[in-house]
DNA sequence: TATATTCTGGACGGAACGGTTCGGAATATC
DNA sequence: GATATTCCGAACCGTTCCGTCCAGAATATA
């Protein structure tokens, strides 16, 4: 009957978040959007409805991603402490690569947009919500296996953690040094035992 | 002779960076700016140069009258550890002012624009680093007077001050709940000792 | 082969944008 | 009053932008 379709839309999503992530929505043109997702305007139409829904789209779509990401690193047969450890660095590690000094997808969103586009700004609020979580199943069980202090709750440890990646994340944007961020990163570590 | 200058430069200035500062400089246009400065298109060219000329003048301006606000905070006659409570909870108060959710100005131009437009990526990092230079001196004496540890050099966790600011009002500008930025507060603060 | 759907490229409209220029009004000093 | 400077409003240019639309090529099934 039909012609079937001939690209991937989650990967056309993924290529179009990557240019986001690293122009910012505004700076994004549909130019750059459909050159990276390899498909012409008026598919990008019929798929996904206007730049602002596409842009809508990536954020749930890096929501999904990241989330089943960080919710794997967080069942690792280790102390709490170490898979926080090795969550900020590999985190400090990635902003030190040529074309990955872009922070996180949820960091930039909410500040370029969210307190504009209340549709976005959800959606980001949605996605912290969501790390937060997956600190917050470690933190617990940092705190129940001895490596992690019981002073805090477990909850507003769980925020400061997010809250702290965030930091250091937005630090990494400006300054390029490893090592400083990483200092940084002990500090943070060293606050949880 | 002539005719004298009829508006304050850095008042105008001043306003050009507010505007910036809720909007972010991609979603500015010359329209916002000039209506917020009170001046013409024409003026606001033959004083400042540009858009982008106009924006790199408010990061100083910003630099300028943000050094002057933390280290006059600086040399408060009270325990390090207070001062720097009280820099954060005053940061966490202005994010629940209905118009003022809008973070850190040095944190939003870092991540909208700093990773592509090195001239403002420059003033950015001098910014965080003369904010990183006034904690410095803060854990300095925090360390001298016995109420902040010295486990640890007292440059990296002035690094982990200006990172957490950072990271809390990036967390502002996407929840709104002061209580929850309080908590990340206290944590925080309690690292230090 | 006929049919149905997908995809492309380009054309188009309408709007907003950044930036430049200029005539003339306003305001100071001499 | 003459002069010099500032300021404004408006016009203007070329570009870019988002979004819509369509003709036609491509590709599947029946």
């Amino acid at each position: 009957m039909a012609r079937p379709k001939e690209f991937d839309v989650e990967q056309a999503l993924a290529s179009a978040m990557n240019v986001f992530w690293s122009n910012g929505y505004k700076a994004t043109s549909l130019g750059d959007l459909t050159g990276a997702m390899g498909i012409s305007k008026s598919s990008m139409y019929e798929t996904f409805g206007s730049k602002h829904d596409l842009f809508l789209s990536t954020i749930e779509h890096y929501i999904r991603t990241v989330t089943t990401q960080i919710s794997g690193a967080a069942h690792i047969d280790a102390p709490a402490v170490k898979v926080i450890r090795a969550l900020f660095h590999r985190a400090v590690q990635r902003m030190a690569e040529p074309n990955s000094r872009r922070g996180c997808y949820l960091n930039n969103c909410a500040v370029e947009v969210s307190v504009r586009d209340s549709e976005a700004g959800q959606r980001v609020e949605k996605g912290l919500d969501m790390m937060e979580e997956a600190f917050f199943s470690l933190v617990q069980r940092g705190q129940r296996e001895g490596d992690i202090s019981t002073r805090h709750d477990p909850r507003s440890m769980a925020r400061f953690l997010v809250s702290s990646l965030n930091g250091i994340l937005v630090m990494g944007k400006a300054h390029a040094s490893t090592d400083k961020l990483n200092d940084v990163v002990d500090i943070t570590v060293n606050a949880l035992a």
